[in-house]
DNA sequence: TTGAAAGCGCTAACAA
DNA sequence: TTGTTAGCGCTTTCAA
């Protein structure tokens, strides 16, 4: 072994005898324990700097079944998931928050439902104190399978499920996407607009649904020509702009689920030389700023705090993780939670 | 306890009594070695599937000092990284490749040199087998605590460092981007224009420096006020094509060192009523196909593998945890990769 | 306040 | 081929 990369660790004993004390009281100074004498810890600490040595994460879960770390399961193809800026920003806000509470992301994508196997025996394999899923479409396997592996579970996004009567109440953090989509038609009658076309997302997905019905709560009476279905994607919004053209010459306002669809929207009208806001008002969901504020011209949408909705997903969990986890003391604010969206003015609507 | 949920796991030692065998063979059964008698075999697989058995990983890790698992750690501001789709393609490639080795993705996301720290104790924690890192900037303080933590590593991009005499290879996995970029002032040369601009990356990343010498040995003469430099964002390939046009009003090609940059320089092109390919002819790399093919027209670009390098990169590493990591015996391919590029044609140049 | 000792669940010699 | 046994490195009673 040339490489001085493979001295081994250091373990407690070591530190142990190197400050002439026993095992338990370094793992007391380590632990941040009270009851060891200052002079004493000092030692200890001093022994621990030299020999530069590290708590064995394995040997220290094995006895706390603790882990400090959570998952992170995407049931979504990879593709969908590094595509969209969306899941990307709650990323964010969960690493974040689990970096305060030193705790580590696991991240397990799965390309379909084949894979669905490997992460289940993942979860029940104890890796993971935790996980948060996004499981978009209707489909509650994953978090089924995180129940029987007896690991917490925050899901991203309302489940499209309803809880069994039984059953604990599903924790989720989402935003308030019907309201949301409620202002967003208000303001463009308030715009003045008349003929207000929607692109929506995927219908299977809880998402989606809520933007459509808010957006239906304001215009119960709208012609189903006036609603398209998009897959928040560019091309997507694109796709579903052109096909709203065709069947609508005249609408003058255009509300899309998302960012990104309204940018694919905004492509196909200024390619038919349609004019936006004067002819065509366009409104987006999400406020992704590198799409919004990129657009030409810059998009007027419904803002929804993103990444600190993934702080509230991880921050949700690890809180759930304390909690007593019996049937009485179901303590303080273990439900799901709803955040408010907000509108956001720009140049298209 | 009302739950179901936290039942016990059951142990090793659970299914051997119900099989009516040793603790040490259940554990051949379920890691699948040779020399256990067939009904034997059967029978333990049988009370495997009747408790619902699953190794606990802490235990095994113990022991094995293997965990399965490898980190990803990203020495970038979050938001970098998931605004870029490179980094995104490029850890699907990882997690494609880890997840067929059974090796699970551990993200580190740090946003600056303070969490090196936290990094550096996980490293040395023994949480991972490996490490990735994109350490994209010239510091190898993150390769370097790895090293200490006694932690293999592979590197995504050629470092900015060199290897000190004495160190072993440092491993990475990057394309060619001087050749790459070669291939691109070739190509606008070869369509007859002779006022080529460069944007380039920030100069103190590798990729950056390498695309940037692959423009200058192909005109090693060319007016410095025809280079300027990006941070590979739209907006700065914007800025710096405005800085161009300003210095340079009579250039007739671009040669931009990533499709995210071009993208931005198209815009202002298009502001000011130059048309492309006509009056400036564009071209990126990356192919970054969501961004490549959207642009308006299409972008002609020097497409390298992304995925498939993310996926070099965990098989270089897998295969550096195998080797005997002695000295003598250091075996077959473990040496840096570096991917060829290759010239995609569209619209734009 | 400190130390001794008993495991956590598993793998891997070594014996039988 | 199977079983017995000794740890892996740590936390945590329980005694001193």
């Amino acid at each position: 072994m040339s490489d001085p990369t493979f001295a081994a660790r250091p373990t407690l004993e070591e530190v142990a005898a190197r400050a002439g004390v026993s095992r338990a009281t370094v793992s007391r100074v380590v632990n941040g324990s009270e009851g060891v004498r200052a002079p004493l810890a000092e030692r200890v600490r001093a022994a621990v700097d030299e020999l530069g040595y590290v708590p064995n994460q394995a040997a220290r879960t094995l006895v706390t079944r603790r882990n400090g770390a959570v998952a992170v399961v995407v049931a979504e193809p990879e593709t969908r998931f590094f595509a969209d800026p969306f899941f990307a920003q709650q990323v964010r806000g969960i690493s974040k928050e689990l970096t305060v509470h030193d705790n580590q992301l696991v991240l397990l994508l799965t390309e379909g439902a084949a894979d669905y196997q490997r992460v289940g025996r993942y979860l029940a394999g104890g890796h993971v104190d935790g996980a948060l899923i996004f499981s978009l479409h209707d489909d509650n396997s994953l978090p089924e399978m995180a129940r029987r592996a007896g690991v917490a579970t925050v899901i991203g996004g309302r489940p499209g499920w309803s809880d069994a009567a039984s059953g604990p109440t599903t924790l989720y953090v989402d935003c308030d996407n019907r309201g949301g989509a409620r202002d967003a038609v208000r303001h463009l009658l308030g715009l003045g607009r008349r003929r207000i076309a929607h692109i929506a997302g995927p219908l299977d997905q809880t998402a989606s649904i809520d933007r459509l019905d808010g957006f239906r709560d304001v215009l119960p009476n709208t012609d189903p020509a006036l609603v398209a279905e998009g897959d928040f994607t560019p091309e997507g919004g694109a796709l579903a702009m052109e096909e709203l053209l065709k069947r609508s010459p005249d609408l003058d306002a255009v509300f899309a689920a998302s960012d990104v669809m309204a940018s694919g929207a905004l492509r196909v009208l200024r390619r038919r030389g349609l004019r936006v806001p004067e002819d065509v008002a366009v409104i987006g969901f999400d406020d992704i700023v590198s799409v919004a504020e990129w657009t030409d011209p810059p998009l007027t949408t419904i803002r929804q705090d993103i990444e600190e909705m993934g702080r509230m997903m991880a921050r949700l969990l690890l809180r759930a993780l304390e909690s007593p986890s019996g049937d009485g003391a179901a303590p303080v604010a273990l439900a799901p939670i709803v955040t408010p969206t907000q509108l956001v003015v720009r140049a298209s609507a």
